[in-house]
DNA sequence: AAAGGTTACAACCGCCTAAGG
DNA sequence: CCCTTAGGCGGTTGTAACCTT
C-alpha cells in the first residue's frame, strides 16, 4: 500500500533551497510558528512540499544549530550513544541539542565509519565503542563491557523514572566542560538562524551572477542589521521576520529549538558514562564496579 | 591546469506511528 | 475499531567542493 509521496504533485520544487526560499520559510515560521507543515507551502507561497519545508527548518534553519566539525567530546558521546542506542539518530541527537540527527548521521556515515574501517585494517578487530580509546578486547571483556553498558543504562533509566525532584538539572559537573551538560538551555535568539542564513547567502553570492548576488546581499544586510538593530526595516518580506527576530516573541524559537538534554532526561549516571571516556576500556576500567548481571537478565529488565 | 577520485552534506524517499475523524 | 494522513525517522542519493595525480 503505502502513501504516495507528498512531493509528487505537479509544480512542487525539489533540490537545493535558495536563499530566497529560506527567507520566506523563516519569515513564515517566525510569524506563525513551526508545526502545521502541511499549511506552510500553501500559505507562504513556497513551491515546496510540507516535508521539504520541515526538513529544511529542522536540519538547517532552526535556531541553535551548531555547524562545523565535531569536537572530541561530541565524537565520544556519539560513539557511546551509538553503541547503546544503535542507529537511532534522533535519539542520539537529543543528547546533542546543537546537532541535528541528519548531521550526526552524516558524520557517523563519513567520519566514523572511515575511522572504523581504518581500525579494522590496523587491528583486525571491531571496536565496540569509544574508538579513540579502543584497544583490542578479548571475548570476555567484550561481554563484560556490554553488561556494564546495559546496567548503567538501566540505572539511569531507573533514576529518570523515579527521581522525585530534578535537582540535578544544571548541576555542574567537572567532566562536562563547555558542553550543554552543565548549563541551562541557552536562550536561543534568532541570531543563530540569522547567522545560518547570512552565511548561506554569502556562499551563494560567491557563486552567483552579479544581479542576483546583489539582491541576496540586500537580504544579508537586512538580516544582519536586524540581528543587531531592530529598527531597520523597509517593509520587505524579511522585515516582517525581522520585527520578530529581536522581539520577545523569539521565545517561539526557543520553544521550537530542541530542549536541552537536562530538560528532557534526568541525567547523572548515564551522563557520567557518556561523557567520561575513561569509565571503561580506554582509560582505566578497573574502577568501574561491573555488576554481576547476566546479559539476558539485564537486557530483559531494561528493554521490557 | 586538467582530469579523475574522494569526501561531505543537503535533500529526498519510503516506511512507520500516532492522532483525529 | 478502522481508515486516513501529518509528522517523524533512518537509509540512501545527488552533487558541489576538495584533493590527488
Amino acid at each position: 500500500m503505502g502513501r504516495p509521496p507528498c512531493c509528487d504533485k505537479f509544480g512542487v520544487k525539489k533540490g537545493p533551497w535558495t536563499p530566497e526560499e529560506d527567507i520566506i520559510l523563516v519569515s513564515y515560521i517566525q510569524e506563525h510558528g513551526p508545526g502545521n507543515w502541511k499549511a506552510i507551502p500553501t500559505n507562504s507561497g513556497l513551491s515546496r512540499c510540507s516535508k521539504s519545508c520541515r526538513l529544511r527548518w529542522t536540519n538547517y534553519l532552526r535556531p541553535g544549530i551548531k555547524r562545523g566539525s565535531f569536537t572530541d567530546q561530541e565524537e565520544n558521546l556519539i560513539i557511546h550513544l551509538q553503541a547503546l542506542l544503535g542507529n537511532r539518530w534522533a535519539a542520539i541527537a537529543s543528547y546533542l541539542p546543537e546537532r541535528t540527527d541528519n548531521d550526526i548521521k552524516n558524520y557517523w556515515n563519513t567520519h566514523m565509519k572511515k575511522k572504523l574501517r581504518r581500525m579494522e585494517n590496523e587491528d583486525g578487530i571491531l571496536p565496540a565503542s569509544g574508538f579513540s580509546n579502543y584497544k583490542p578486547m578479548v571475548k570476555g571483556q567484550w561481554e563484560r563491557r556490554l553488561q556494564t553498558d546495559i546496567n548503567m543504562a538501566k540505572q539511569a533509566l531507573h533514576e529518570a523514572l523515579y527521581m522525585e525532584k530534578p535537582s540535578f538539572l544544571y548541576e555542574s559537573k567537572p567532566s562536562c566542560s563547555s558542553h550543554s551538560c552543565s548549563t541551562p538551555p541557552s536562550s536561543t535568539t534568532y541570531a543563530s538562524s540569522t547567522e545560518n542564513i547570512s552565511r548561506l547567502l554569502e556562499n551563494w553570492i560567491r557563486k552567483t551572477p552579479k544581479n542576483s548576488a546583489k539582491s541576496a546581499q540586500h537580504h544579508v544586510n537586512e538580516l544582519v542589521n536586524v540581528g543587531a538593530d531592530s529598527t531597520s526595516s523597509d517593509g520587505t518580506i524579511t522585515s516582517a521576520a525581522n520585527n520578530h527576530m529581536v522581539s520577545p516573541e523569539t521565545s517561539l524559537f526557543q520553544v521550537d529549538s530542541k530542549p536541552s538534554l537536562e530538560e528532557r532526561f534526568p541525567l547523572s549516571l548515564i551522563e557520567t558514562w557518556l561523557f567520561d571516556e575513561n569509565c571503561y576500556g580506554g582509560g582505566n576500567g578497573s574502577n568501574i564496579n561491573v555488576p554481576d548481571l547476566s546479559l539476558d537478565d539485564a537486557s530483559h529488565e531494561l528493554f521490557i
